[in-house]
DNA sequence: AATGAATGAGCTTTCATTCAT
DNA sequence: CATGAATGAAAGCTCATTCAT
């Protein structure tokens, strides 16, 4: 359900990104996005209402493109421990290499700018991991707690390691990410 | 080391916490905090060079007032897991009583705002829980892994559960807080 | 001399007198008026130089209407008298019952689209009334009075009770319509 | 119940009138009012919410002006003959002073800026008029007529001849007017 | 110290017009 | 001939900040 963009919403989208992970959404004037993607400043707004749609409508897109890449590789063949540990290891370097994408949503993850239209795509954005989840429930592989208590235990700790290596000096090697996933795993595995 | 301020300066702070919480950075002219606090628009500029740096001092004295929320009831002759158990706990139903504050940090978070030395007074704030953790991991309470996992393995469930309790459906029982707990410490608590 | 007009210049000049009539000029972008025409946006250029010129040439065509409309009977057999009071009901029931028309000339009449060009079709198309009136003066059916005085107790109240019956509640009703005419006779009239 | 403006409303007003009466509301900017009238751009928004707003409130200004002129040594000890004439006399010389205000409000009369507010106000100024031609109605000076009519019969000719002389070449003489308000009252006047 | 009217740079947005298709 | 996507100048308006009182 991906929607076919143009090469110049595509543009208009992908300057937004960039100013705005670099300067926020003050620092950002629709001038400067325009020149930016190289289109006249009206030409934003024959694809997006107003400023806000536009960040709106970017939101879900870069959304939708960490997804993907967090999803990248899963199969149902996956055991759901070996299937958490490929998202976990995905979305830590998702975030190490796509760190404009990741500036851009931390910041408009709270803000008023997000609609209620949005956050309803960001839910349903969710429902791939949520089946995951259960699906290890089901399957005895997770122990059989309240679904937002292991969502916690995964998201979690994953959301706090991975903003941390971003701002603090915290390295993500490899041993720190099993150690992680280790201690998730004695808290919501069966055993 | 809490600066002691003046009331015109807590009215201002106050004003601002209430206006941003509600239509946030944006949406909150000066004037309109002017206006709230019931002083000129030009005294604000007395304490506060800058909207930035009333918004920097409102962080600072909302994370303290928060801290010491959190704080509320720790001795250090509880034993770490109690101290964790506590903190957890206060922590939840601060969030669920100062809804306003919340909405304010949560947006200012990863906003452009901050600048290095509020980062640097973030950190500072954070020093006490820190503390407590490295007790535990000498003590022996909690497992020897790296402190940025223990912090990740016990800060990360707590803030998906509060924010997922403010944005969704998910009430935060005690018998749910428990069972976070609980498997927190299976995670990183020793045996 | 009425000018040939295409389909599609009917159908352009048809959507602006409806929506100028509406909204204004302000309120009706080139856009609007494509978009109603069923036309492209750039289609109106090869008829009109630009958006002034679509308006005067608007005007051109409603005055003319207007005025086949208040002339409609008249011979130049009726008496002076009678070809006033035939034009006078003929443009109170005009502007009853093309309101639309009305209110895009009256906008336009003290506009300052008004250029010279076109103030000097208005007076052409004045010029017909100006025929019956002289011809009056002539006869001996008129007063002889400047022509302006004539003119001026003719179109006057004609413009004010029709003006006045559009914004107001005054209905216009044979009974006064025979009673205004009847004060303009005993003002021009002779005896 | 006319309001008191400050000095800086007035020149903003000044400004508007002037600009507007030259270039039309669509060829003035608020940065040429602000500018004409020697205040900052923002000035001007807090003392009208907008530009309509401001347009609103010259047109009251205005209106009130030319009527403070129109009614001018009118006193209710003239016969009513008299005070019509000492008002259609004014009226025209005051359109010939006062060209500015009156190429302004010909172009607001009928434009879709006049809000409703205004139109009410507009309505009460005219008050003043019809008290005079009621006491003529009910002296027995006016033929019983109804009101409308005998309006229409008094400004309906004022509005076309200062009309007239400011668009062509028409010269307001005095031995004219005279032979309009006699053409006048032969229409509406007892015997 | 406190005020709040005044400022004006800078914002988002509109729309008459053009021109490649 | 016709189109309508693209343009970008210019508009109305906001608001952080200043400064005379």
């Amino acid at each position: 359900m991906v929607l076919e963009l143009t090469e110049k919403q595509e543009a208009i989208l992908d300057a937004t990104l960039e100013l705005i992970g670099e300067r926020g959404f003050h620092g950002t004037p629709m001038s400067a996005i325009a020149e930016k993607a190289g289109v006249g400043a009206g030409t934003i707004y024959r694809y997006y209402e107003s400023k806000e749609e536009l960040i709106n409508a970017l939101y879900v897109r870069e959304k939708q493109a960490i997804n993907a890449q967090v999803l990248k590789g899963y199969t149902e063949e996956l055991s759901v421990r070996d299937a958490v540990g490929l998202m976990f290891r995905n979305a830590i370097s998702a975030r190490a290499c796509e760190s404009a994408r990741f500036r851009f949503l931390d910041q408009y993850y709270n803000s008023p700018f997000i609609g209620d239209e949005t956050r309803r795509i960001r839910e349903q954005l969710m429902s791939d991991y949520v089946d995951v989840i259960e699906r290890g429930i089901c399957d005895g592989e997770i122990r059989d707690l309240p679904l937002p208590v292991v969502m916690a235990m995964i998201f979690g700790p994953l959301a706090q390691l991975s903003s941390a290596s971003q701002l603090k000096d915290v390295t993500l090697d490899d041993e720190l990410i099993d150690q992680a996933l280790d201690a998730i795993w004695r808290s919501i595995g069966c055993e």
